[in-house]
DNA sequence: TGTATAGTTAGCGACATGGCTAAGCATGAT
DNA sequence: ATCATGCTTAGCCATGTCGCTAACTATACA
């Protein structure tokens, strides 16, 4: 239950992006060199290869070149950061409920008396 | 599995911000008002609202007015979303592994000629 | 060696984001 | 009626983001 974790603002804000995701999606079906990553999007490969390294630095996709191509690999366990969050959240909630649960409960045995 | 889904956008935004996450983080455990969600953020009062207009346009807040103060309330139904995109990675991902499994398998069987 | 291919870097412009102060408005308490 | 409270709006500033072009480097191929 990290307070404020960093790596999480990193994680969210790669995934914000419809053009890294579909990057992502890209890559999910497998590993593909910059210029195939590129060539559905329509835009430019300066523009890509930005996209890209925010996608590296929130540790979502990993690169290694290859004589001159650069080939990029989706990291799943990335996601893990935000699968936690999510249950964090969901805990938080689910407790909320159970105190109001509690509360319900206390009134009704107000009530009995 | 939409191509480009601008609510996807709004919502890795919205949580993209740690102020934001501990806003969420506070009103997971129930509802508060703008000034107690302000209260240990150490921001100012314009900062949380302007925050909380993008909870709200992503769907992860609902506000109501009720005299002078204003009742925040989590949306967790909002995350949905979220969690599909995920199960729709990992179907990509789960499938590139079968893709892989049956070509291990052909190598296996071309072997044995 | 020369030329095409794949990527990289630098830097620009438009716009969004995240913080603030100052001033305003509406409601509750006295 | 007055004042305190809780929010709201307008607008400023610094920084970040996303697209681009132009120019560059590095590897493969003929």
């Amino acid at each position: 239950m990290a307070k404020h974790d960093p790596h999480l603002d990193l994680l969210f804000h790669a995934l914000s992006d419809p053009t890294r995701r579909m990057m992502l999606n890209r890559l999910a079906k497998g590993p593909a060199p910059v210029t195939e990553l590129a060539g559905p999007s329509g835009f430019k490969l300066p523009t890509i290869l930005r996209h890209l390294s925010v996608l590296e630095e929130a540790g979502l996709v990993s690169t290694q070149k290859d004589g001159r191509v650069r080939s990029c690999a989706f990291q799943p366990k990335a996601l893990q950061p935000m699968t936690d969050w999510m249950d964090d959240q969901r805990k938080l909630w689910e407790g909320r409920l159970d105190r109001l649960d509690d509360y319900v409960t206390k009134l009704m045995k107000e009530r009995e008396k």
